[in-house]
DNA sequence: GACCAGGATTGATAA
DNA sequence: AATCCTGGTC
């Protein structure tokens, strides 16, 4: 077999790509860990391992490939696909086209139970509750047990499922996880227990699964042992990228499906574990070779393409100072003589207009909008930054932060599609309803009870007692909900008929309901690209666009924009030119988390991720003072903030300082001699002594 | 029982 | 600043 594909690959990487395939033979081997440092070829080396898999003979519908997001599953899908069509000789059709199970662990687990359904009491139409869904849920169970009026105040219902969720996915008992993250809640651990089951019990008589459910369902089914060798057995090869962002029920699943490891591949890079809230542990891939004999094979890759020698000095530096750290340093031959640039800003205001000042800059020199990032530890970080380019007419694109999904209206459409695909679903009903004036929590909880009883819900709609003040509107509900039920006008005109039953609705409420109104057609643009009501619900809710950007929709593919990010969704991404914002103590590391070593540690991954996506050039920056929310517009409140501390004195030289507006380029040598001279304040203290 | 106003509380990252 | 909860009125 022509091997010309894995030429460009260096040794490590061949190494990678070729575990368990030498001489053309494609039985499965023994597991193996990839640990690949940022910018070393991951994605690259994983798609070649597939289509090398593939080329040598192994069936493409054998082989799962599970992905972080959908994004990155699309992406590795193609290039397998492209490194197959290039190899001579080997037959394109049966090739990558038919590598059909690549997705997130939640995507596949939503295929495979609604597959399994039937074998393990499942409704095979249950719909998804998205956190809010959850989080709605949790407070309905959470007023009917009267934990809402409680002496003390009870925790909310966001923090209820954060407690729940940690428990399932880090398959903890509830008192540690009280123990170990929510200490102020612990004394209500009787209480949330109870809570608990009752949202477990509500979830099953509602017919919905939760994100967790997609996992903890699959993590139940293949606890089974037949059913385990049942769905092991349907793939050969079993490969997980980015192994350091996976929870302990995660790789219980992978372990169940193959207990000896064969054909069980995972990537990974223990200084790029950044989702530790969601109970992603890294002891997960530092743990991965031991848990097989004989132990996983392990291959390193630290040699990076991406980016230059200083930048990467400085990010190296960055992750050294770590506690604990487990992979080697990373390398690279690309030279340069620019190092990264540490940027003292006065304030949020300027820092936004220095990073727009760059950045047209850059686009003069010849790097495109589209080859510049922005990124930030939170969402709101950019909202200055956005609003400059708005004035200056810069497009961008924004990844991370609130969603399209989540703003209500788009809400409120998809739970009127999501009741009608599954009227036990009591959070969609719930919802709905109490869009008519006159209903509200106490009548719409009386009709989905009387619905309830009923073995068809939605047609006992006629018969059922109208809520007292509803009026015209019940009917009104009650017609749409019966036609779309009735499946007559087929998908996607559903969404038609639905968009137009919520219009006056969406008139009434909101003042700005025309462009809600341009957020609902977009949202119809987008279910017409799905063959179903089911596909649409249950891949939206697993997979949300993203972005948001300044105009409704994102920009034609072929439009110059810039690209603002949280740095959790750049994961995985890289740039020319990386601006990272508000690299200060209270942003990176945020002052939100309870300062757990553990959680301090990973602030620090959080910026060496932001720093490695940088190519050639990386500007952190710095503003020295914030002026604090909650306060009258212009208000002047404000606090000062110093350098992150992840950046103490002693990693100074790696940088280029810099301060702005002056823009006065200050070398490493003229920082050590800038010594104070005088105390002025305490000159201006004496003059009143 | 619905709905509004005002006080208390909580703040992020995301499948 | 935004959300959640409570207590009042229609």
């Amino acid at each position: 077999m022509p091997l010309a594909h894995l030429e460009k690959l260096n040794p490590e990487q061949r190494r990678a790509v070729e575990h368990g395939v030498r001489g053309g033979a494609c039985r499965p081997a023994g597991p193996l860990l990839v640990i690949a440092g940022a910018g070393s070829g991951k994605t690259n080396t994983l798609a070649h391992r597939v289509a090398h898999l593939i080329v040598s003979g192994a069936d493409p519908r054998r082989i799962l490939l599970v992905t972080f997001s959908r994004r990155a599953a699309s992406e590795m899908a193609r290039r397998a696909e492209r490194i197959c069509s290039q190899v001579p000789g080997a037959n394109a059709g049966i090739m990558a086209g038919a590598l059909t199970w690549v997705g997130t662990f939640h995507a596949i687990g939503a295929r495979m139970l609604r597959e399994y359904a039937e074998q393990i009491g499942l409704q095979p139409d249950f719909t998804i509750h998205d956190r809010e869904d959850s989080a709605d849920l949790m407070n309905l169970v959470r007023h009917e047990l009267g934990f809402s009026k409680t002496e003390s105040r009870f925790p909310t219902k966001g923090t209820c499922l954060a407690i729940y969720s940690r428990a399932v996915n880090a398959e903890m008992a509830l008192d540690d996880v009280l123990r170990g993250h929510f200490p102020w809640c612990a004394g209500w651990h009787v209480q949330l227990r109870t809570l608990f089951a009752g949202y477990v019990a509500a979830k099953q008589a509602h017919g919905v699964l939760d994100y967790d459910d997609l996992l903890l369902y699959w993590a139940q089914t293949v606890a089974d042992p037949a059913l385990a060798g049942d769905i092991g057995d349907r793939f050969d090869h079993i490969l997980v990228d980015e192994y350091q962002d996976t929870n302990r029920l995660q790789s219980s699943i992978l372990l169940a499906l193959k207990p000896d490891g064969a054909g069980l591949t995972v990537v990974g890079d223990d200084a790029q574990s950044i989702y530790s809230f969601r109970a992603a542990t890294v002891r997960n891939i530092l743990d991965f070779p031991s848990q097989f004999s004989p132990a996983a094979e392990v291959i390193t890759l630290d040699r990076n393409y991406r980016s230059t020698m200083p930048i990467l000095a400085a990010a190296n530096g960055v992750i050294n100072l770590a506690a604990e750290r487990y992979t080697k340093n990373l390398w690279t031959e690309r030279q340069s003589a620019e190092r990264p640039e540490l940027v003292s800003v006065r304030d949020e205001a300027d820092q936004a207009r220095y990073v727009v000042e760059r950045i047209l800059e850059n686009r003069e020199g010849g790097t495109i909008l589209k080859h510049q990032a922005v990124l930030f530890r939170t969402s709101h970080h950019s909202s200055p930054l956005e609003i400059e380019l708005t004035c200056r007419n810069i497009p961008f694109v924004k990844f991370g932060g609130l969603k399209f999904l989540d703003t209500a209206h788009v809400k409120d459409l998809m739970a009127l599609l999501r009741f009608v695909e599954n009227p036990r679903d009591r959070v969609a009903g719930f919802r709905i309803m109490q869009l008519l004036p006159g209903v509200g929590p106490t009548s719409a909880q009386r009709v989905l009870e009387l619905m309830a009883a009923h073995p068809d819900p939605i047609g006992s709609l006629s018969d059922v007692p109208p809520p007292p003040r509803a009026g015209e509107g019940w009917t009104d509900l009650v017609g749409t909900l019966q036609q779309l039920r009735s499946g007559k006008a087929g998908w996607p005109a559903e969404i038609g008929r639905a968009r137009l039953w919520y219009a006056p609705h969406l008139e009434r409420m909101h003042e700005d309901a025309s462009v809600r109104q341009a957020d609902l057609l977009q949202l119809e643009q987008i279910a017409a690209g799905y063959p179903s009501r089911t596909r649409f619900l249950t891949e939206l809710t697993l997979d949300p666009p993203d972005a948001t950007s300044d105009q409704a929709g994102v920009p034609l593919l072929d439009e110059d924009y810039l690209i603002l990010s949280t740095i959790h969704s750049a994961k995985g991404q890289e740039w020319k030119s990386v601006f990272v914002l508000n690299v200060v103590d209270g942003c990176i590391p945020s002052d939100l988390g309870t300062g757990t070593t553990a959680e301090i540690e990973e602030e620090r991954r959080l910026l060496h991720v932001a720093m490695t996506r940088a190519r050639d050039s990386l500007h952190l920056i710095t503003p020295l003072r914030f002026f604090t929310h909650g306060q009258a517009w212009q208000g002047d409140r404000h606090v000062f903030a110093s350098r992150t501390r992840f950046i103490p004195t002693a990693l100074l030289p790696l940088f280029e300082t810099v301060t702005w507006p002056q823009a006065t380029r200050v070398t490493a040598e003229q920082v050590a001699s800038r010594q104070v001279r005088i105390d002025v304040g305490a000159r201006m203290r004496s003059m009143w002594q």
